[in-house]
This record gives C-alpha cells, structure tokens and sequence, in this order.
DNA sequence: GACAAAAACGAACGTTCGTTCTATTATTGA
DNA sequence: TCAATAATAGAACGAACGTTCGTTTTTGTC
C-alpha cells in the first residue's frame, strides 16, 4: 500500500467521523482538507469527484459495520442468541466506531431518500444486505426450535429495524437517557413474540 | 389578511413540499423563489433570514399535523379505537398532505440532530408533543380496559414511533411496496401485546 | 384620484462550493 | 543514484449561497 492509500484511508476514516454529523452532503472538500492539513485540491485530486468521496466514505463505513458487528454476532450460537447479538452489537457501533453524529447510515438514508445516483444505490443495496442478514439469522432461529415456525423472518427483520430507528432518533434528537433501555425493552417484547412456547 | 400574509402562506406551503425532498438545510431561497416566480430579494423579505424561513416552515407543517392527523383521531372513540386512528392517520399523512420526498419532520429530525437552534428546538418540541399524545391516548385506553394495567404507555409510543419510522424508510429509501401493509401487520402485533385478555 | 405604506424587484456584496489547471515536491523502483 | 511517477500545493474558475440596498411597482385608505 502506497503512500497515497494511506491519506486515502485517512481522509476516508475522518470522513465518516464528519459524515455522521453534517451528513453526506454537508460534508465539504474545504472542510475535509482543513481538518487533515491537506490542501483542498491535493485532497480533491484523490477522490476526482465528490460524489465519489461520498461512495467510498459509505463503502468504508460499511467494511467497518461488518467487521464490528455482522462478523462477530455471527460467531454468537446459531438461534436466538445470535438474534439478539446482532441486536447488541448494533445498539453499540456508534461507540465501537466513534460516529460522533450516530449512525452514518441513518443520517444517510434520510438525506438520499430522494437523491439517485451511486451513493443512494449503494445505500440501498447496504441496509437491504442488513436487513436479509437479520431475517437470515431469524430464519435459522426457527429452524432451530427456538422461534415458532409461523414467525415471518422479513417482518422481524422489520420490527428490529424500526428499534434501531426510534433509538437513534430517541437518543439523539430528543437526548433521551432512556433510549438505550427503552431499546432493550422493545426488542425483548418482539423476541417474546416470537419465541416458541417451551414444550 | 392583507396581501403581503397570503404570499407568505403561498411560500411556506411550497418551502414544506420542497423541504420534504431536499431538507430544511436544502431549502433554499433561490430556488423557492423561482418556484413562486418571486425575485430571491422580495421572498427573503417576508423572513429576514434563512433560519426564520425554516423555522415558518416546521411550524405550518406542524400546523397541518395536527388539523389532518392529531384532531380527527382524537374524534375517534375513547381507549383502543383512538391509539388505532391515530397510527392511520399518521399513515396517510403524506397523501393528505402532499409532501413528495415523504414527512418533512422525519427528514427534519435526522438533519437537525446535531444542529442546535431555534428549528431543532421546535422540532424537538413538536416530536415529544406527538409523543405525548400516543402516550395520552394508550393512558387513556388502559383506563377503558382495552389495554392492560401494566402497559407502559411511554413505551407504547416509542414501539410506535418505531414503526413510523420503519415504515418511511422502507418505502422511502429501500421503495418497498409492502412497507405499508408490513406496518399495519407490526403495530396489530403491538396492540396486541398490549391488549386485555378477554374476560 | 392622490398619497402613504407595503410589497416586490434588480443588482450587487462577500463567501463558499466543487472543480480544473499548472507547477512543485516526495516517493518509488531499477 | 537518478529518472519516472505519484502526491500535494496554489491559484483561479464559474456558480450558487444568504444577505443588503436603493428603487420601483402595487396595494389599501381618505
């Protein structure tokens, strides 16, 4: 790795860290380069583009997202532990990767919504990917024995996304030292419901 | 009314279409101005400053929230009947409001997090306001019996809240034409939980 | 219909944005 | 070590931003 991937990697990782707060769009080349002591156009000249920053900015937070909390939920035992590690690890991602604005995906996908282009496609194709991963290990739950077999693995996957949603909004927006609990409050409710009676 | 108040109801009324598609912080007066074939000089003059602008603009939409919403489903019976209209009515809000990039406080809500100032500041009101009234409704259908005595109705309103947010998300960013029925399908599950057994 | 007040205009301001050049400095590989 | 290449800097661009100002048009009232 060159020295051009290096600053690369560290505009990128700083990147998020700004994207988090200011959203994708907020984010700006003069800003970018200031904080780094670059100068706008030797930053510029490594990503040709904006919306090519904001790409690989998305790309860069979602190679962090596997490795701090898809790949070691799926270590949890298949079922519903591993249900509720995913659920865990997620609610602590903005500490394990300091996003000093919260989820750099839910400020994102508020701000592209209606926004196409390669950014917004890639955003799509990252939360769609979460939510199979979720449904996924959900399925393997009620193969397992421990989710009743008429559960819908799509739904919970929806259900959960929701209480990810609402934390986030909670905690952040309206600062609510509760959100974290009210979290864990929620999700246990939606595993009870879809926990099978014990035999 | 005199003239100058009917162009300003003009304004807002097309800043909180706009501001749905682009955010408040997207908003801008170059381009409201052409919209309205107005000069960018005599719209700025009806609010002075951009920050009043958006300000105006939460607070018509949040006007229409509760003429369209909030106040016909507080005209629906008393306990589970009114938590119900309100969730419905909140569901077809967009529609009885047009707002093409989806609710505007949703929008609002991830852009202004970490935005202090007057807009955040009422954002955040008018968010636990409508939290509020969840709450006040399922307080009220415990008391009716509909509803367990040991719901939380603080808790409730989080689920639900949850679930709006799921459900924007879902159609807005992911464009999932069963976002709406995956919505009812999870707060019929919420209620649900919440409801009195039979006696 | 005259006249003051209100509303809208048009031009310009200083900034900041993303982007494009050309030139200079560091790094690399033979 | 030295040429080739990559990385960075610096200055400038056109466009758009919010905002200000002085002027002109429209409105409402006696």
């Amino acid at each position: 790795m060159g020295k051009g991937d290096l600053t690369r990697q560290a505009i990128l990782e700083h990147a998020v860290v700004l994207a988090s707060q200011v959203g994708l769009d907020g984010l700006t080349i003069g800003r970018l380069a200031e904080d780094l002591d670059l100068s706008k156009s030797g930053l510029f000249a490594h990503f040709r583009s904006k919306e090519a920053l904001q790409v690989q900015t998305l790309a860069l937070a979602a190679e962090r997202f596997t490795e701090l909390v898809i790949k070691p939920a799926l270590a949890a035992p298949r079922g519903e532990p591993r249900v509720q590690a995913l659920f865990d690890r997620w609610l602590s991602w903005p500490k394990a990767f300091p996003q000093p604005g919260g989820c750099i995906f839910v400020a994102a996908s508020a701000e592209l919504d209606d926004q196409p282009g390669p950014a917004r496609d890639l955003l799509v194709r990252l939360q769609e990917d979460w939510l199979d991963v979720i449904a996924g290990a959900v399925r393997i739950a009620i193969a397992e024995g421990d989710f009743r077999k008429g559960v819908d693995p799509a739904q919970v996957a929806f259900d959960t996304y929701g209480i990810m949603l609402v934390t986030h909004f909670s905690s952040r927006l309206l600062r609510d030292p509760k959100a974290g609990e009210r979290a864990r409050q929620a999700f246990s409710s939606l595993l009870a419901a879809a926990r099978a009676l014990p035999s």
